[in-house]
DNA sequence: GTGAAAGCGCTAACAC
DNA sequence: GTGTTAGCGCTTTCAC
């Protein structure tokens, strides 16, 4: 494997006027630079990556923290990984994939190593140790999901509890008087993993809100346990009409068991999953579903990240993407259009609207905190 | 951010003590030890991946080459990340994701910057320009999918050919005369796709056997498309009364362009589906469909790899996975349990099967090959 | 059982 | 415009 002094040697230059004719940092012939170009051509010189990190030079290397899967990545976490990966590709970054047992102590682990220049986690609790550990160190970092308090923090998240108000809303419209929600969380949700506390707020103040009567569960195992749990719901409530699906891993289990109870959807059961659009063109009877944008929020973790380490953007941004309910166009190729049923609000916190490649994203920022 | 050598500053030793202390390659005495492990845990110190690297030490990353995804990736190739990336973790080395634009060019960067030790590639070719350059410099690598040449290469696949063949027989079984398959390939199919090719080969092949007639149509572009071609296919041959979708990516353009065309499925239209069986889970009215394993392809592909680079295995591993017809069990959690209507058998080549992890793999040698 | 010192391949002063 | 050289943080001879 060539070395740059190889290439220094066979064109009758110091090293440094390679490194420099590389880098451009100083100026170099013309006549020079060519002998150097072609040297590295016939030797097939590479730089080496770690060399160069090690003498202070970006690594150009992110990481991805995602969680340990058991059970393989739902559809919407695997989006989150493919929308990073594009950001990354684009941006002339790679991307590393990390998984997170030791929580905590990875986490410090990847980030004093050296090689990763910053990090995006992605299964947020409200109040999370890696994050509150990246922060203490003053290490560059983005979340998929949010915490309890993000002072200072750069997040994409969607929003679970508007997502679920506004199921809540679309299915007491339908006439339906008993709703079931189930979520899913990865641990007990006393550890506040976000999107089953929010979605489970949401749907509870929803119930309020449209004089309902329902039940929220929460079930933090495999597509089994969640086949029970749904079972259980419907031989517990017989009212039970209509059921809020909050996780796309769930999604086979729950209708796989409300057929075999005997119930058929949508004719004696209405279902109302959180997905991303590919899973739910899966789906193959038209299907209400409220889209995740899965790849899209990828794709800002990565951006807010990269952004932030190229110091273009210091200031933390703070993006939770609006919940609307969806409902699978009745005809012509999937994607092509979708009907938006409902759009998102929400209270104490002010709302812009701001145009991205793909969507409209809404930017909240809390009052006071402008750019 | 502490380096080794304050670690030995402060624990008063030599620099080369706390190397050694670390990786064990010399004795040292039990209170040196000691003195130093507590410096180590004061200071907060973690060895510098990269410095670690230059030296000559392992980098323990190995790297997934994916294809550039305009529309992001399908399912089954994000499964193929995370079964990599469950084993990166398992194996305690770190994955990185790389979009491979410049095909041969990008390969060769990654090679040779140092960083990575080896390649997992999917998207293979009959004839793979990566795969010439990578066994020309003798750099390791596995892949997901296999050449035309595989001589000293490992690799996993699966096999599309007889997917093709085994849904054509099933078709046939259920009296179907006229039978069109639908194959994604990223580029022409001239430029050898694998799984493209194979299919087709397998599909005309069952044809003939089962003495049917049929239309294979490749597509290499957006669900638009798929759609398009899926309407052209149904009123070009109005007998057609099956359809075989060897990609994910074109399945729900499928079901929509029948539905839009007037056609009901099952009741007018058979559909054999390749999807993983997370995807096929989602496709709500049990669906027939070929699984492709491939969660556990990217496993393989990254057990294959970090084998080789660990020099357990030198001897080049080559699998290509059975192809098996299943059918979505009608009641009970999804995953619990399929029925399966057809094993895999393939001419000229001997197989063996061996016990895996999860599934029963079937091993191809070229005859002569033998370990 | 421990230390000193020579690299690994590169960048960035500091000379000229 | 170019060469010389001191690191970056670690591993690993070679000495004691």
């Amino acid at each position: 494997m060539p070395t740059m002094a190889d290439v220094a040697k066979r064109a009758g230059v110091a090293i440094s006027t390679v490194s420099y004719a590389l880098s451009g940092v100083r100026p170099v012939s013309p006549e020079t630079k060519q002998r150097i170009q072609q040297a590295i051509e016939e030797l097939g010189y590479h730089p080496n990556l770690l060399a160069r990190g090690l003498a202070g030079k970006p690594t150009r290397v992110v990481a991805l923290l995602f969680p340990a899967a058991p059970r393989g990545l739902s559809q919407v976490q695997l989006e989150f990984v493919s929308g990073a990966a594009e950001v990354a590709s684009r941006t002339d970054h790679a991307l590393l994939l990390w998984t997170s047992a030791g929580e905590d102590q990875q986490v410090l682990r990847l980030a004093m190593e050296g090689l990763v220049e910053g990090l995006i986690l992605m299964e947020i609790r409200l109040c999370d140790p890696r994050v509150v550990t990246l922060r203490k160190l003053g290490y560059p970092f983005t979340m998929i999901g949010h915490c309890q308090d993000n002072e200072g923090l750069s997040f994409v998240d969607f929003d679970f509890e508007e997502a679920a108000r506004v199921s809540v809303r679309h299915l007491a419209e339908l006439g339906h008087r008993y709703i079931a929600c189930l979520t899913y969380s990865p641990a007990p949700l006393e550890m506040g993993y976000g999107p089953a506390v929010r979605s489970k707020r949401g749907f509870e103040t929803a119930l309020e809100e449209n004089n309902l009567n329902g039940l929220a569960c929460v079930y933090d195992g495999s597509p089994q346990q969640a086949y029970q749990v749904m079972w259980q719901v419907l031989a517990a409530e017989p009212s039970t009409s209509a059921v809020i699906v909050t996780s796309d891993l769930a999604y086979p289990s729950i209708v796989q068991a409300t057929t075999d109870f005997g119930r058929r959807i949508p004719h004696d059961l209405s279902l109302v999953a959180f997905m991303s659009q590919r899973g739910a063109e899966l789906a193959t009877p038209p299907l209400s579903y409220v889209e995740i944008p899965a790849h899209e929020m990828g794709r800002i973790g990565a951006e807010l990240l990269i952004e932030r380490l190229e110091g273009k953007e210091q200031q933390p941004t703070q993006l939770i993407l609006p919940a609307q309910l969806a409902v699978r166009s009745s005809s012509g190729p999937p994607g092509a259009h979708r009907s938006v049923i409902q759009v998102h609000s929400q209270q104490g916190i002010t709302g812009s609207v701001e145009s991205s490649t793909k969507v409209s994203r809404t930017i909240y920022r809390k009052k006071g905190e402008s750019p």
